[in-house]
DNA sequence: CAGTATCCGGTGCGATACTG
DNA sequence: CAGTATCGCACCGGATACTG
């Protein structure tokens, strides 16, 4: 797992960048409740409770990252408004904030259980995020390894 | 994947606890610096480059919470010093690191690529973040449903 | 309903200097 | 080497009020 004393910096590093962009307060929050099926502004806005204004940002910089997508609707009788889906980018976090949930419902655990569950749609079996190698599926972290990709620079 | 109008709100939610933890600036940039192997205070800093001081307090809080653990070392001829090793706990973040950083890599990528592949010990093949159920082996997003869990709450 | 505008307090974070 | 102490500012985020 040790990288032999290379360093690697935190410039092109994808975590980092990731990190820019969704390592917001209440940023993953926002996409959590959009995998959920929220839409709207003031749904997001109750259900997370955070600031309007924070949640306008939020989800403006979202909008900016191609990860959310306004979508015009029209409810009978009111005017044009937005909505915000998922784009095809953003619910490739799905993995992450999954990961992270798992996480937390492992280690964090509130006496009461997670108050959601990913199921599998079709057989309704717990859906856990794992890592895995094509050839022999699931890893444990112990058989991983790290080594330099084709961006790799080393720096000392 | 709609949860048919019903709101969890952000109490008892693993996601938001776990945000707590490790989605402060730095701290899971500490952590995959931990995963490479690292365990020094000065490693730690100048790998990520952030401030002493914060990156004090973020090893304060991530050994107050059982991600890494202070452990004793001494070099022949100095005194006594501590080093920062993972824990169990810690290392179950890699998942949700190797899926964070897996979305950067796919979607911000460098156009150098990734300067960091995890691959698998035995076969070297890369390795994937990816949602599976036990009997049906990874599932494609559109595949995933939600539903309460025991902790669940109705709010609205 | 879906935001924007404004104000303001707390603090996260960086820089720097100091200690054992 | 491994931190702690201090300072200061930017900015984050909360509250509230206002608009189409």
């Amino acid at each position: 797992m040790l990288l032999n004393g290379s360093e690697y910096g935190t410039d092109n590093c994808s975590l980092m960048r990731t990190l820019e962009i969704v390592g917001e307060r209440w940023t993953l929050l926002v996409l959590r409740e959009a995998l959920l099926g929220r839409r709207r502004f003031d749904d997001f806005q109750r259900s997370i409770g955070c600031a309007r204004n924070v949640l306008a940002t939020r989800l403006a910089t979202l909008v900016e990252h191609g990860i959310l997508r306004r979508e015009p609707y029209r409810e009978p009788g009111s005017r044009r408004r937005d909505e915000y889906r998922l784009t095809e980018k953003g619910r490739a976090l799905s993995t992450a904030l999954a990961a992270l949930t798992q996480w937390g419902d492992r280690y964090l655990a509130d006496p009461a259980g997670a108050p959601i569950e990913v199921v599998h749609r079709e057989c309704g079996d717990p859906v856990r995020a794992i890592l895995a190698c094509d050839r022999h599926g699931e890893l444990r972290i112990r058989d991983l390894a790290l080594k330099a990709g084709p961006g790799a620079k080393r720096i000392a």
